[in-house]
Formats: C-alpha cells, structure tokens, sequence
DNA sequence: AAAAAAG
C-alpha cells in the first residue's frame, strides 16, 4: 500500500511540533530558520519514523533542509563508517549540500564529507580514513572509492536521492543502483525533486517500501512569484536581444543558461566586452575553476553568469534575480528547475525565455508541464521580421492545459508554428 | 543530441 498525502491540513506553526530536538532547533534559530515550509511540515514527521519518503515539492522551498534535518536528528553517535549518503547530480550541488547540512548540524559531533570528482582523491581518502557519518556525493567519485574499497557502505541505514527524477534517468540509473547495492538491507530510503511524474514515481518505488507520497506542487509545479515571459526571436538576433534586454532589466543578478558548453563560452566572451563581470561555469572548466566562479557568483562579484544545464537544478544563490533561457532548454524539465533559481524562499523573480521561430513545439511542452501559458513580450527593434507574424493556436485557445498533474506524457503534444519562416 | 558524472 502507498500512502499518498497531497498536503498537511494544517501546516505546523513550528519546528518544534514536527518531533525535533532542542539541539536541533537551536541551530535552526542560529541560521535564521523560523517556520517550517510546506515541505518541511510534510516531509519531517514521515522521516523521523524511520518510513521510506517521496517528497515533490516546487523550487526553492526548502527540500534540502527537510531531508537533512532528520537525518541529523537520527544520526547515532560514535558508529564507525557513514550512517547515511546522499546523492546529487552535480559536484557544486554536492558542495552545497554538504554546508548546509553542515550548518544545521552544528553543535553536533557529526561529520560530513562531500565526495566528488575533480577533487585530488588524497584528502578524501584521509577524511575517509579518520571517519566520516554523513556522505554527500556524486555518484563517479562514490563508486571509485566503492572500488578502491576505501569507503564502506556496510553501516549506511539513510540513502537520500535528491534531484531523484535526475539520479533515476538513463544517464545516472546504473551507477545508482551500483550503489544501492552496497548498501544493506533493510535500509531508509529519501526522494525529493521538484519534478517527479509519474512514470519515475513508478520507477522509484521499485527501490523504496511502502513509501509516503508527498506531492506539494500538483496543480502549480512553478513557482508563483516568477514572472515567466517568453520573446519571439530570430536565432542571429539573440546576443543583440540579450544585451537589450539587460540594459532593460539591470538584474541584480542573473544566470543566462546554454544549450551547450561551446555556446556558453563564446556567448560569455562575446558578453565580457561589454560586460566584465561576467563568467561562465560548465562541465568542461577544472574544477578549480568551477569553484572559483561560484565562490564569485555566491559572493557576488560576479553579477552574470553564462552556464550550461550543470547549475540547471538545486543551486541556491539567494540574490538572482532573473534567469535568461538563451537557448531553450530540451527537456520542459529542465525548464522548470532552470527557473528556479530565482524566485527562491519567497522572493520573486523573473525568468525570459528565447525562443526561435522552430522551437513553438519545446515552448509548448514547457506550458503543458508547467499548466500555464508563458506570456509572449516583444522587444521594439525586435519584431520578428517574417510574414505571418503570431501565434496562431494560442489565439484559437487550442493549447491543451491539462489540470490533471499536467505532464507531458498525459496531455497531447499539440503542433505549434510560432511564426512564419516564409 | 547535449549535459552531467571517474580520470
């Protein structure tokens, strides 16, 4: 039997009243942490009972802290070897787990260590050695130490997925289930994303007992206070759009994503006449450099960043403001996440899409995943220059919306010309 | 097809 509960009825006033510790909620007060979010006030209780937990909630709500706080408030002292691992799809995720978790475990004799690629192997091999209880990882590095047999899952009780639909997709799914088999049985095991459709919910329950359902975003998977617009435009016109748009806007801060790394680094070149606070960060850099780039965007000395798909999920930086789809993202997926980096905790932000005269199909799948229409803005200097200018379905109103979970693979895949090419 | 993840 799966239990499935779409959201509390009363949402706890408090962290108290989710079972946590007095250690626990004094370092919630200590990094500013008041009430729970909807996440949170779900997610919590279900854990700390030991139950397997599927948690789907919008981004920027506060996931990671809901999955670590009951690990934090389980962990059993002076057990040798990792009691708990958490997997993340990128090393500057893992990275960001790692101090948050780290953070609302303070006061505590608890040890965390991210385990990642690109970092000499050395040092993680002396952490390791001295003894670790909470592992953070991406699944390459894991598996090398699982080979090198310098890392020991035989006392792990905790797995945590999270970007759980990423770990589970046909890139990441052997290297997971290769670790999963390390771990004995039986053992708790923790999901979350912002994107979970049914058909990986499936999949995932394959791995998990009886698990809890959560699912805080069904009618609305994007967030609220983004402002979400898209811009018609000619693909040899972006980068003159782009630096249009950004004397219009003055972000404070904002990532303007890429469909590939070669794309990222000329778009970022091109930008840093202009702009010398720019930088780019994708899976070719070292990761020297990578770090160095996020410490900058963190800090932020660096207001623009051009990047790829690899901060696409779970990076938190508090002071974007808006989010640039330079290229359209591939997968509606990914559309979702990309945007939510901004609009994070309450904030609002704003994220613009461009979109080229054969992309209406992509455009249109983003709407049927989000349940919304995005709203069309044309800059003056702009208009595309084609006949037949329009978008003819969505005057017709033919755009099927489902209300249904709104997932792709439910709704039609309706045809749309953006705009004559003629 | 691209991106990510081991080196």
């Amino acid at each position: 039997m799966i239990q499935r509960i779409a959201s509390s009825p009363t949402p706890p006033a408090s962290f108290a009243e989710l079972g946590l510790s007095r250690l626990t909620l004094a370092a919630l007060k200590t990094v500013n942490y008041r009430v729970p979010s909807p996440i949170q006030a779900a997610f919590i209780p279900p854990a700390l009972e030991g139950r397997d937990v599927i948690g789907q909630a919008k981004t920027g709500t506060g996931k990671t802290a809901a999955f670590s706080l009951p690990l934090i408030e389980m962990h059993e002292p002076g057990q040798p070897g990792p009691q708990a691992i958490i997997l993340a799809p990128t090393r500057e995720l893992v990275q960001q787990i790692c101090g948050e978790f780290e953070r609302l475990a303070r006061g505590r004799d608890l040890v965390v260590r991210g385990i990642y690629g690109g970092e000499p192997i050395e040092r993680q091999l002396r952490s390791l050695a001295k003894g670790v209880d909470v592992v953070v990882g991406t699944p390459g590095r894991v598996i090398d130490h699982l080979q090198r047999g310098t890392m020991s899952l035989e006392g792990v009780y905790h797995v945590v997925l999270d970007e759980a639909d990423r770990m589970l997709d046909i890139g990441f799914r052997p290297d997971i289930e290769r670790i999963l088999r390390k771990v004995p049985q039986p053992h708790q095991t923790l999901l979350l994303s912002a994107t979970l459709s049914p058909e990986v919910r499936r999949l995932a329950a394959r791995y998990m007992h009886e698990p809890v359902e959560l699912n805080l975003s069904r009618d609305e998977p994007s967030v609220e206070k983004i402002v979400q617009k898209y811009i018609p435009v000619d693909h040899n016109r972006k980068m003159e759009l782009l630096l249009h748009l950004l004397e219009l806007e003055k972000p404070r801060q904002c990532i303007v994503f890429c469909r590939t790394k070669r794309g990222a680094d000329k778009l970022a070149q091109r930008l840093a006449r202009r702009y010398p606070g720019v930088a780019t960060i994708h899976g070719d850099l070292p990761q020297t450099a990578r770090n160095r780039v996020m410490r900058g965007f963190r800090d932020g000395s660096i207001p623009i960043l051009v990047a790829t798909d690899v901060v696409g999920r779970g990076i938190d930086v508090e002071e974007i403001s808006h989010v640039v789809n330079y290229d359209i993202p591939d997968d509606p997926e990914n559309y979702l996440h990309r945007i939510g980096r901004t609009g994070r905790m309450g904030k609002d932000g704003v994220a613009y899409t461009f979109v080229g005269p054969d992309e209406g199909i992509p455009l249109t799948n983003i709407e049927v995943l989000i349940n919304k229409t995005l709203e069309r803005v044309v800059i003056p200097g702009f208009e595309v220059t084609e006949r037949g200018v329009g978008v003819a379905d969505r005057s017709r109103g033919r755009i099927p919306i489902s209300l249904e979970g709104g997932y792709r693979a439910a709704a039609p895949k309706p045809f749309r010309q953006l705009f004559s090419t003629a």
